[in-house]
DNA sequence: CGGTATCCTTTCGGATACTG
DNA sequence: CAGTATCCGAAAGGATACCG
C-alpha cells in the first residue's frame, strides 16, 4: 500500500479542498490566529461543515491549536497556526514560486497584493 | 472564484492520485524517463486509465514530454520529466523534509531506501 | 457564534474488456 | 505495447436547516 508513504499520507490531506487556504488565512491572521466565522467570510464558498471538518483536520495534524472561550457568548473560537503550521507555509511558498516560475501566463498571483495567496 | 490562484490551480492537478509517485518514478528513471508499461507496473495498483489520465494532465502542464516510436512494434512511447518536471522535484523534498521533521513516528519513508518516494 | 445533522450531487478512481 | 471505452461504487464536497 503506497498509502504508508510519508509524502503521499502528508499529501493527501494538505492537498484536500480548502486546506491550504484555510493555512494560509490562519498565516495572514494577527498572530497567525483567526476565528471560525472570519474563516467562513473570508474564503468565499467554504460550506461550514467543509469548514469545520478541515480545521478539525488540522488540529489532528497538529498544524493548528483551537482554543474555545465557552463563558463568553457569544462563543468565541480561534485558531492559531503552530510552529508546524508556520512551516507548511515555506512549502507552499516552495509551490508558488515553481509556479510563478513556470506557469508566468497565470497573472493573479504575480501580484504582491493577491488577496487570495499573499505570501 | 479562488480557482484562479495559481497555488490553487497548480495544488488541483499535482495532488490528485498518483500524481506525485508518476513524477518520482520518472525521476527514478535513467534520464528520468519511463515506459508506460514500465510505470503501470512500477506504479503498484494503478489502472492503465488512470495512468493515462494522469499522463497527458503532466503533459498538458509541460512537466513531461511524450515521445512515441509508432514505427516499432511493438509501439514503443516514452515519458520524460522536463526542466519544470524536475523542479517540482524540489517541491515534493520540500514536503518530505517537512513531514519527516514533524511526522517523525512515520517510519518507512525515513529510510534512503524507501522504495517508494526515495528522494 | 460556532458549529452539527441530513441529504443530495458530482467527481474520482477502480474493474474489466477490448483495439490499433 | 500502449492505450481507449464502459460501467460502477465510493467518497468528497455543496446546500440547507437546525442546535447549544
Amino acid at each position: 500500500m503506497d498509502d504508508a508513504c510519508t509524502i503521499n499520507l502528508t499529501v493527501r490531506y494538505l492537498t484536500k479542498k480548502w486546506m491550504l487556504l484555510i493555512i494560509l488565512e490562519l498565516y495572514k491572521g494577527d498572530d497567525h490566529t483567526r476565528r471560525f466565522s472570519d474563516l467562513r467570510d473570508s474564503l468565499d464558498g467554504i460550506t461550514p461543515k467543509v469548514l469545520s471538518e478541515r480545521l478539525k483536520e488540522l488540529e489532528d495534524e497538529g498544524i493548528l491549536t483551537r482554543k474555545v472561550d465557552a463563558t463568553a457568548f457569544p462563543i468565541k473560537a480561534e485558531y492559531t497556526l503552530t510552529a508546524s503550521g508556520l512551516e507548511i507555509v515555506e512549502v507552499i511558498r516552495g509551490i508558488k514560486r515553481w509556479a510563478l516560475k513556470w506557469k508566468i501566463e497565470n497573472i493573479p498571483c504575480g501580484k504582491q497584493d493577491c488577496g487570495v495567496c499573499v505570501l
